[in-house]
RNA sequence: GUGGACGUAGCUCAAUUGGUAGAGCCCCGGCUUGUGAUGCCGGUGGUUGUGGGUUCAAGUCCCAUCGUCCACCCCA
C-alpha cells in the first residue's frame, strides 16, 4: 500500500453492521414519532456561521472552538452545523409557520463538531432529534419525556435513568445569575481558573466544574430550582407531576446545566453510566426565547436530541436477513438457464445470490458461509429434464423438483 | 486544547537483554468425475502506521508526524 488513504480523524465510516443498527434505530424512532404525530424535516447540513453564533452562543464550546466554519468561493461565511434546533428554527421562520399553530418536526441526520475524538464522540456524528414550536405549557414537556422513554424503551435499552431540572426564564434567570455570581465571587480564591472564568461569562456552568475542590466550595450553592419565578416554578411542578402520572422515573439534579445558551426552563438528560465519559445518550430541553431572538414572534418551543452512534453501543448487533437460497450453475450450458431461474425466484421475492458457476465445491461453500437455507443444483441433467435439483443445508436433504414446486417450498420458509 | 496508553499479515495477537518477522482464524487450491459445514496437505498475503535519527545490526532505542483508545474538557 503506498501512502495511505484515510477518513479524517474522529470521521468514521458507516459499514455494514453499524447500518444495521442505525437503520433499527430510525425504524423504532419513526414508529414511535408518528404516535405523537411528528412529521420529518430535511434540513441543510450547510448553514450560515451566523445562525449558529446567535442562537447557540458566541462564548459557547461549540460555537468557539467547535466549528467547522469557512469562507467559500463567494466570501460567504458557512459552517457546517454542529447541531440540528438552530437550522428547525431558521427554517421554521423562513417558512412563515410562525401562525400555523404547533409544529413538530423530526430529523436525522449527520453533525459535525472538531472536538478530540473519543469513544461515543466523533467529528461527525448523527443526532436524531424532534423539535415542538409553538407548544406551550408542561404537558409538551411530560408527553415528549414519556415519548423519548418509550423510544428508548423499545430499543431495549434498559439501563438509562432521566434527571431533569429547570433552568429558570428571562424573567427570573438574571436576578439568580446575581445571586450566584455574588455566592461566586466570595469564594474565588478557592475555585479552580476555569470557574473563575466563567463567574462572569457563564456562572451556571461553575455549578458543574468536575474539580473536587470546586464542589467542595460549592456545596451550599444557591440552585436555580429554588430561586425561579412563579410562573416557572409552575411549570416546574406541572412537568413533575405529569411525569409521575405517567409512572416516569426521574430525579431532579439542581446541577444539570446546557451547554448551549438558548434553552429555559425545562432542562433534561437520559444518562448511561455503560458508555464511560460520553454519557449523554438523549438529551434537550425548552428554548422559549429562542425563536423570537432569531427574529420571529415570540413562541414557545422544546426538543430534544439522541445521539445516534451512542445508542448503537448500547444496542447487539442486527443478523443481516438469511439468504434463502443460493444457485450454483454447474458447466457454462447451465448457466444461461440458471440465470433465468435466480431471476425468477428474485421476483418472488426470495432472497437470492447467484454462486457464478465453478466447481459445485466452490459454490457450495460460498452457500455455507452466506448461511443460506438452501441450494439450488442447475447442471446438465436438469436443463435436460427442465427442473431443479434443491438441497436443504441443514439438513443435507436433496430433491429433484419442477422450478415451482421449489419455489413453493423456498416460499414457505419454514424449514 | 491538555495529559496518558497503544499502532506487527484482511482479523486477533506472538517475537528473550537490539541479532534473518511467526501463529491461529479468514481467503484460495488439493485430498478421483455434480455436493458444503469436521479432518489432512499446500498456497497467497508484511518496506512492523508514516518519516527521520542512533547502531555493524532496529518491530525492539530516540525524535517527529498521522491514527485509535482513555482521562480532562465538552456534549448527543
Amino acid at each position: 500500500m503506498a501512502k495511505k488513504l484515510q477518513s479524517i480523524r474522529g470521521i468514521h465510516d458507516g459499514l455494514p453492521t453499524e447500518v444495521a443498527k442505525w437503520r433499527n434505530i430510525e425504524d423504532v424512532a419513526r414508529k414511535v414519532f408518528a404516535s405523537h404525530a411528528i412529521s420529518e424535516v430535511r434540513l441543510p447540513i450547510l448553514e450560515p456561521k451566523s445562525l449558529f453564533v446567535r442562537s447557540v452562543g458566541e462564548e459557547t464550546d461549540i460555537v468557539s472552538k467547535e466549528m467547522y466554519a469557512f469562507e467559500d468561493q463567494g466570501g460567504d461565511h458557512i459552517c457546517l452545523r454542529p447541531e440540528g434546533t438552530a437550522g428547525a428554527v431558521r427554517a421554521y421562520l423562513q417558512a412563515g409557520l410562525t401562525r400555523a399553530g404547533a409544529q413538530r418536526w423530526f430529523y436525522m441526520g449527520p453533525m459535525f463538531r472538531r472536538e478530540r475524538p473519543q469513544k461515543g464522540r466523533l467529528r461527525q456524528f448523527q443526532q436524531i432529534g424532534v423539535e415542538y414550536f409553538a407548544v406551550n405549557g408542561p404537558v409538551a414537556d411530560v408527553e415528549m419525556l414519556r415519548m423519548a422513554q418509550q423510544f428508548l424503551d423499545e430499543l431495549g435499552i434498559q439501563q438509562t435513568r432521566l434527571e431533569i431540572n429547570t433552568l429558570g426564564c428571562s424573567a427570573c434567570r438574571p436576578a439568580y445569575r446575581e445571586t450566584l455570581m455574588t455566592y461566586l465571587k466570595e469564594r474565588a480564591e478557592s475555585l479552580c481558573a476555569t470557574c473563575n472564568d466563567r463567574i462572569e461569562t457563564n456562572p451556571m456552568r461553575v455549578l458543574d466544574c468536575k474539580n473536587k475542590t470546586c464542589q467542595a466550595q460549592l456545596l451550599d450553592a444557591p440552585e436555580v430550582v429554588a430561586h425561579v419565578c412563579d410562573d416557572c416554578d409552575a411549570h416546574f411542578s406541572g412537568l413533575k407531576s405529569g411525569l409521575d402520572a405517567l409512572a416516569v422515573d426521574y430525579t431532579v439534579n439542581p446541577r444539570i446545566v446546557r451547554g448551549l445558551d438558548y434553552y429555559n426552563r425545562t432542562a433534561f438528560e437520559f444518562v448511561t453510566d455503560q458508555l464511560g465519559a460520553q454519557g449523554t445518550v438523549l438529551a434537550g430541553g425548552r428554548y422559549d426565547g429562542l425563536v423570537e431572538s432569531l427574529g420571529g414572534p415570540a413562541t414557545s418551543a422544546v426538543g430534544f436530541a439522541a445521539g445516534m452512534e451512542r445508542l448503537a453501543m448500547l444496542l447487539p448487533d442486527v443478523p443481516e436477513p438469511r439468504l434463502d437460497v443460493v444457485v450454483a450453475a454447474l458447466g457454462d450450458e447451465s448457466l444461461p438457464y440458471s440465470l433465468r431461474v435466480a431471476d425468477a425466484l428474485r421476483q418472488q421475492g426470495l432472497i437470492v445470490i447467484h454462486a457464478g458457476g465453478g466447481t459445485a465445491k466452490r459454490q457450495f461453500k460460498i452457500a455455507d458461509r452466506e448461511n443460506s437455507r438452501f441450494v439450488l443444483v442447475i447442471g446438465e441433467d436438469e436443463v435436460a429434464k427442465g427442473g431443479v435439483m434443491l438441497k436443504h443445508l441443514k439438513t443435507g436433504k436433496q430433491d429433484f423438483y419442477r422450478l415451482d414446486d421449489a419455489v413453493q417450498i423456498l416460499l414457505a420458509r419454514d424449514v
